[in-house]
DNA sequence: GCCGAGTGCGTTTTT
DNA sequence: CGCACTCGGC
C-alpha cells in the first residue's frame, strides 16, 4: 500500500469518504480496511457488512479476505450487494412491518413477474382486453415511482392500478427489486426493535462503488450506520454510469459529507493499473465531462505505443479484424492468456457480430451477461415449480405451470378455479392448492386439479428433507416434464439446459455470509431461488468461463481489469450514446461510461470504429468516428508516441450473394 | 393443445 | 434481419 492508501485504511472509526480514481487499488484499501478493523481495532468479523456492485465480487472480496484474516473471520463476514443483503434481513424480519403482508418465504418478482400482475390487475379491474392492456409502460412508471424520491407525473390511473398491483403482489407472498430495497428501509423505520438489532449486528459498514448508490440505498446504508455513523464507502464520480436507473451522483459528491458527522475523506490518485498513454487518453475523455471530479490520476507505469485508434469499413470487418487480433497477440505472446483481453461495447446488440467473428476465428470467448439461459421456457417452467414448492401463494409461478406440462387444465377450468378462491373467505394463501375439493367443476376437471394439488403436496413434502438439485429432479420425473423436454424437435439440447440447472441447483448454496447453513429443505430451497433471482450480470452458469476472451458491454465491465482491451463502435451517436431529448446530464454520463471502458486495460487498449453499421439487419448506416477519439488522437499524435493508427482496407472475402 | 405460417416490431445501459 | 407473438388449421 502507498501512503494514501494506508492512510485510509488506517482512518480512526466514523465516516470515511475514499474518492479513488480508476486503478487506484480501491480493492486493496476495503479489503485493507476489514483486516484492520478486525486486528487493529478487535471488530468482531460478524460485525463487518461490505456492500459490492455485484454478488461476484462480493465472493472475490471473501477470497481474498481468506489469505489475510484467516478461513473463520472471512466466512463470517457479510458481503454482498444491496439487494441481496435487503432480502436477507427481510426473510428474517420482513414480517414484523406492521400490514406487510409476507412471509419469510416470499418470492422475489423480476419485471417479467410484475408485468403479468399488472396484466391482470389491467384485464380484470380496468377492462381491459388480453389484447389491448399494455403493462410494459404502467410496470415500468410503478418501478420508477417506487424507487425515486420524486414521483413521475401521476395520472388517476396510475395510482389506482398501482394500488392494485400492490396488492396483488402481497397476495402473491412477492417482493419486487424495488420493494427489497424500499420495504427494508421501512422496517428500520416501523420497527425500532428491529433496526436496534441490525445496528448492533453489523456495526461497522463499508460499501463499494458509493457513486452509484441510489437514494433508497444511501438511506438503508444511513440507517444500518447508526448509532455509530460508523461507515467506510469508496467510489469516483468520474465513473458513475447507472444514473438512469436511479443512482445519484450527489451521494459521493456532496450528501454524504453533509448527512455524516466529522467525515474524513482521502483521495487515491496514483493509478498502478494502466501505462501512461491510457491513463493519458482517459484523461482526455474526462475533460469532456462537464462535471469531472478533483481526482488528479497519475500513471505509476510508463506509457508506450500501446493505444490505437483502429478503422474498419463495416462492423463485421471492425469484429474480425478485433477477433484475429486477439489470437494474434495472444500467438505472440506467450504470456498473455485469452482471459487477459476484454471486448467492450454499447450495446448489447454489438455482441452478435463479435461473436460470430470469434467463431469464425476459432478464438475462445464468452459473452458476459447473457442472461437468456434464464430467460428459456423450459427453465423459467422449472424456477416456477420451486417457487410454487416454496411460496404456494406465488400465483404468476402458479400460472405458469398448473398446465405444463398438459394435464387437463385449461383456461376455463383455471378461470372457474380462481372465481371460486375469490368466494373463499380470504386466507393468506398457503391453503390455495390443497382445498380444492368443492368448486363447481366437471368432475374431469376436479380430479385433474386434485390430482395437482396432490402432486404438490407431495412435493412440499418431499421438500423438506431434499436439496433444491433433488427436488428438482424429482419435480421433472413425476411430472413427466422430461419426456415433454426431450420428445420435442430440440428435444437434446433443451434437455441439456434443464441438466444445466439441476447442476446448478446441486451446488452447495452462496450467501451472503458462510456460516453454516442447511444444504437441504424449504431454507435451502428459499436460497437458491433468491440466489437466481438476484443474479447479475456479471455472474454466469460457469464461473468465470475459463480463458476465454471476454465480450461484455461496458456497464458490466464496471471494476474490472484486462491486459488488452478493444472498444468496439467508439461512433458518433453509439459512443456515445445519444438519443432523443437527452439531458446534459445523459450526454454526461456517457463520457464516463467511456472513460470507464478506457480505463479498465492495464497494458493495451484499441479504440474501433467502423464506417458503416448495420443497424438491425437491413440497411447499413454510414457513421461517423466519435468525437471523443479526438482529443485522444490529438494527445497521441502530440506525444513522441505517435499513434498507431491502423486502417483495414476492404477484404476480398467474397460474401456470396 | 400443438404446430406452422404470418405479422409486426425493435436496440441503451440492469439490480 | 431475427424474434416474439398471434392466429388458424389440424
Ligand atoms: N500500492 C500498490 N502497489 C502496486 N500495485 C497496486 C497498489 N494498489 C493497487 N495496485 C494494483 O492496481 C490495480 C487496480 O486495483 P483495483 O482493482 O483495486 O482498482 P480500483 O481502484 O478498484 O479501480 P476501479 O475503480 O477502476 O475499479 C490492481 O491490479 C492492483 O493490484
Amino acid at each position: 500500500l502507498n501512503d494514501d492508501q494506508r492512510a485510509a485504511v488506517l482512518a480512526p472509526v466514523g465516516a470515511t469518504r475514499v474518492l479513488a480514481g480508476p486503478g487506484s487499488g480501491k480493492t486493496h484499501v476495503l479489503i485493507g480496511r476489514v483486516a484492520h478493523l478486525i486486528h487493529e481495532l478487535k471488530t468482531p468479523p460478524r460485525e463487518i457488512l461490505c456492500i459490492t456492485f455485484t454478488n461476484k465480487a462480493a465472493r472475490e472480496l471473501r477470497e481474498r479476505l481468506r489469505d489475510k484474516i484467516g478461513d473463520a473471520a472471512a466466512r463470517e463476514i457479510t458481503a454482498g450487494t444491496f439487494h441481496s443483503v435487503a432480502a436477507r434481513m427481510l426473510r428474517r424480519h420482513g414480517d414484523r412491518i406492521p400490514g406487510i403482508g409476507r412471509t419469510g418465504e416470499f418470492t422475489i418478482y423480476d419485471a417479467d413477474d410484475s408485468k403479468q400482475i399488472v396484466q391482470g390487475v389491467l384485464v380484470n379491474k380496468f377492462g381491459e382486453t388480453k389484447k389491448t392492456a399494455q403493462p410494459g409502460p404502467m410496470r415500468n412508471w410503478i418501478s420508477t415511482s417506487k424507487s425515486c424520491p420524486i414521483p413521475p407525473m401521476s395520472h388517476e390511473r396510475f395510482v389506482e392500478c398501482y394500488d392494485e398491483y400492490e396488492l396483488g403482489l402481497r397476495q402473491a407472498n412477492a417482493f419486487d427489486f424495488d420493494d427489497l430495497l424500499s420495504a427494508t428501509v421501512a422496517m428500520l423505520e416501523m420497527c425500532p426493535d428491529v433496526r436496534s438489532y441490525y445496528e448492533h449486528r453489523w456495526s461497522q459498514v463499508l460499501v463499494d462503488e458509493f457513486q452509484d448508490t441510489s437514494t433508497t440505498q444511501y438511506e438503508l446504508i444511513r440507517k444500518l450506520s447508526q448509532p455509530q455513523g460508523s461507515v467506510f464507502v469508496v467510489g469516483d464520480a468520474d465513473q458513475a454510469i447507472y444514473g438512469w436507473r436511479g443512482a445519484e451522483v450527489a451521494n459521493i459528491r456532496t450528501q454524504f459529507d453533509e448527512d455524516f458527522k466529522d467525515v474524513q475523506t482521502h483521495m487515491l490518485t496514483t493509478n498502478y493499473r494502466s501505462t501512461a498513454t491510457i491513463v493519458e487518453a482517459a484523461q482526455a475523455v474526462i475533460k469532456e465531462s462537464a462535471f469531472p471530479s478533483p481526482l488528479d490520476l497519475v500513471a505509476n507505469t510508463p506509457g508506450g505505443r500501446d493505444v490505437a485508434i483502429v478503422e474498419a469499413n463495416d462492423d463485421r470487418e471492425e469484429a474480425e479484424f478485433i477477433a484475429l487480433e486477439a489470437r494474434k497477440s495472444v500467438k505472440e505472446d506467450p504470456d498473455l492468456r485469452y482471459s487477459e483481453i476484454a471486448v467492450l461495447y454499447r450495446t448489447n446488440s454489438q455482441a452478435r457480430v463479435l461473436e460470430e467473428a470469434f467463431i469464425r476465428a476459432g478464438v475462445p470467448h464468452k459473452v458476459i451477461g447473457d442472461t437468456s439461459f434464464y430467460g428459456r421456457k423450459e427453465i423459467k417452467d422449472m424456477i416456477a415449480y420451486l417457487r410454487v414448492v416454496s411460496n404456494s401463494a406465488d400465483t404468476v409461478s402458479l400460472n405458469r405451470i398448473i398446465n405444463t406440462p398438459t394435464r387437463g387444465i385449461g383456461n376455463s377450468t383455471i378461470e372457474k378455479l380462481s372465481a371460486w378462491i375469490d368466494t373463499l373467505p380470504k386466507t393468506d394463501g398457503t391453503e390455495l392448492l390443497p382445498s380444492a375439493e368443492e368448486m363447481g367443476l366437471t368432475t374431469r376437471a376436479r380430479s385433474a386439479v386434485l390430482k395437482f394439488s396432490q402432486l404438490m403436496a407431495e412435493t412440499r413434502e418431499k421438500a423438506k428433507s431434499s436439496t433444491p438439485g433433488e427436488l428438482l429432479e424429482a419435480i421433472i420425473k413425476c411430472t413427466g416434464y422430461d419426456t415433454l423436454v426431450q420428445d420435442a424437435d430440440d428435444g437434446n439440447e433443451r434437455w441439456a439446459f434443464v441438466q444445466e440447472l439441476i447442476n446448478l441447483a446441486k451446488e452447495p448454496p452462496q450467501d451472503i455470509d458462510e456460516t453454516i447453513q442447511d444444504r437441504v429443505g424449504l431454507e435451502a430451497l428459499g436460497s437458491f431461488l433468491e440466489g437466481i433471482s438476484l443474479l447479475t450480470s456479471a455472474e454466469s452458469k460457469e464461473e468465470e468461463g475459463g480463458d476465454t476472451v471476454k465480450l461484455m458491454t461496458m456497464h458490466a465491465s464496471k471494476g474490472l481489469e484486462f491486459n488488452s482491451v478493444f472498444i468496439s463502435g467508439v461512433e458518433e451517436g453509439l459512443i456515445p450514446f445519444v438519443r432523443n431529448g437527452d439531458s446534459e446530464d445523459d450526454q454526461d454520463e456517457e463520457v464516463r461510461l467511456f472513460y470507464v471502458g478506457i480505463t479498465r486495460a492495464k497494458r493495451k487498449l484499441m479504440l474501433c470504429h467502423a464506417r458503416e453499421r448495420r443497424r438491425f439487419g437491413q440497411s447499413a448506416q454510414p457513421a461517423r468516428r466519435s468525437f471523443l477519439l479526438d482529443s485522444i488522437s490529438a494527445m497521441l499524435t502530440g506525444s513522441k508516441k505517435p499513434e498507431r493508427s491502423v486502417s483495414i482496407p476492404s477484404t476480398s472475402r467474397g460474401k456470396a450473394t
